[in-house]
RNA sequence: GGUCCCAUCGUCUAGUGGUUAGGACGCUGGCCUCUCACGCCGGAGACCGGGGUUCAACUCCCCGUGGGACUACCA
């Protein structure tokens, strides 16, 4: 077998990582960087590790860590190795903080947070650059039992650059990076610290995350070099945004993907939607999972933001609940029915019911909207479509699809149907006549699914029964 | 302010110098029809602006303009 030369080629031992911070629940961007790392290693038989971001103990919580883990699960999104926590490896970087400052690539720093929030603030005042000022790059005496932060001592002269996978060559002057803090007054480890740190030991090959995270990586990539680890390469995805084109937050609307499972979206419904957002696959819409993983390129993930849209988010939900299995949807379907009180015992096989509404909702709450009056027989009609008939008409359309439907069983879907145009041509009444009476009678109200599909559904025996309560509702 | 990124219908996008600029969502006209949907057929709808380069620019370059990100002892 020959050996290509292409540059993403022969890949097999691809390494990617999703590391987000436990700052809260698994949001939809983050969902979609998950999901491109996952389909990367899933493509080219690489390993896919997810790695909890904690260093900042402060913010980071084990509820946020669990709903992540539960957004990524429900999402199907599962990984090879982790959860790694960084609150775990806390000695290792320090470690590696020591080595710095040994060979003399990092430095205390003693300026306290008030001197460099004033400097800041006094350098922005006279449009100078906010950056640290090297107070304490060349200090030589050490201040003992002074406080300090350990600064890594940055090249100031030439450029930092990288050939990002998703938008290319950037390449940043290494004057406008200043010595940032690797090292806190507590000890503890910075952001940018760690993750480098982590990468390389974990060997992460290809290092796939936010837009947001641009401009921290020239500063790693030095960290890198000045550590002696092999620098990875890097995709940068961008943004999404919410529909104003500002950064998705929650004033958007849903941003968690729990919220989106709980509003009765399908899990592949959304990967299908975040799968093409910013990324593209000639004019193909719809993906299976294996689709997707056999389609995927990180070179075909566009540059530029994305706003989220909930519309067609909806149109893949139907498309998936229209084509989906009745018995999983109807096992979805569920603890929606039991938000509304909806028992099922006793009452029609919910499987049945599913495949009446399937191509009548867009989401499993939807859904159960409309299945409700399966379970619970109508208490009051739609008085306002009942009213376009006349009273006497009324009655004797009950009487007569009562007449017929008592005398019948074992029909199906067609031969209710085509009972029920022999209903109309017997007595000269058009289909509309009759229809949309009975499924008031059924189901009480003018939306539902076809005459036939509610009577088989149903039963003969409750239909006839809610076309008696009906009949007895308007002789009051 | 500085640095970096981005720019095709309202939205998601195809497009890699020569196309009637294609598809999808949404919107909309019609068909189907017992309601609601589904489905099918049709319609409106875009290359941010200005300069170059070229026989020819949506496509390449520059400058604007407009968005966004970062500029923390957050991640």
């Amino acid at each position: 077998m020959k050996v290509s030369k292409h540059k993403g080629d022969d890949m097999s031992d691809l390494r990617v990582r999703f590391a987000p911070s436990p700052t809260g629940y698994l949001h939809v961007g983050g969902a979609r960087t998950a999901l491109f790392n996952w389909l990367l290693a899933k493509k080219l038989g690489g390993s896919f590790i997810l790695r909890i971001e904690d260093t900042d103990v402060d913010r980071s919580t084990k509820e946020s860590v669990d709903a992540i883990l539960e957004g990524m699960k429900w999402l199907g999104l599962n990984w090879d190795e982790g959860p790694f926590y960084q609150s775990d490896s806390f000695p290792i970087y320090k470690e590696y903080v020591q080595k710095l400052v040994d060979v003399g690539k990092a430095y205390k720093c003693y300026c306290t947070v008030e001197d460099l929030d004033a400097k800041r603030n006094l350098a922005m005042q006279e449009g100078r650059k906010p950056k640290y000022d090297g107070a304490c790059r060349e200090r030589r005496e050490l201040l003992e039992g002074q406080p300090y932060v350990i600064r890594f001592r940055a090249p100031q002269a030439g450029v930092t650059s990288f050939d990002d996978l998703i938008k290319g060559t950037i390449t940043f002057p290494n004057e406008e990076l200043d010595d940032l803090i690797i090292q806190r007054t507590d000890g503890t480890p910075t952001y940018n610290f760690c993750v480098v740190i982590d990468d390389a030991s974990m060997r992460i090959t290809t290092v796939i995350r936010g837009d947001d995270h641009v401009n921290n990586t020239p500063r790693q990539i030095q960290l890198y070099e000045a550590l002696g680890f092999p620098v990875p390469q890097f995709a940068h995805v961008p943004m999404i945004l919410g529909s104003d084109k500002a950064r998705l937050s929650k004033r958007h609307g849903a941003t968690s993907v729990i919220a989106y499972r709980d509003m009765g979206f399908l899990p592949e419904a959304l990967i299908n939607y975040l799968v093409r957002l910013g990324w593209s696959h000639g004019d193909d819409e719809i993906f299976s999972s294996s689709e997707m993983i056999q389609k995927f390129d990180i070179n075909n993930v566009g540059r530029s933001a994305s706003v989220f849209n909930t519309e067609k988010l909806l149109w893949l939900n139907a498309h998936y609940i229209k084509n989906g299995d009745p018995e999983r949807l109807a096992n979805l379907l569920l603890p929606h029915l039991s938000a509304r009180e909806v028992t099922t015992l006793g009452g029609p096989d919910l499987m049945s019911v599913v495949k009446t509404l399937q191509e009548r909702a867009q989401t499993l709450e939807e859904m159960a909207d409309r299945a409700v009056f399966y379970y619970n027989a109508p208490v009051s009609y739609d008085e306002a479509a009942l009213a376009k008939f006349d009273k006497e008409q009324l009655k004797s359309v009950f009487t007569a699809v009562s007449m017929k439907l008592a005398d019948v069983s074992g029909l199906d879907v067609a031969g209710i149907d085509a009972l029920f145009k022999e209903v109309c041509s017997e007595n000269g009444w058009k289909m509309g006549q009759v229809g949309q009476p009975v499924r008031i009678a059924l189901s009480g109200g003018t939306q539902a699914p076809g005459i036939g599909e509610i009577v088989v559904t149903l039963g003969v025996e409750e239909a006839l029964r809610r076309i008696q309560k009906a009949q007895e509702f308007i002789a009051l």
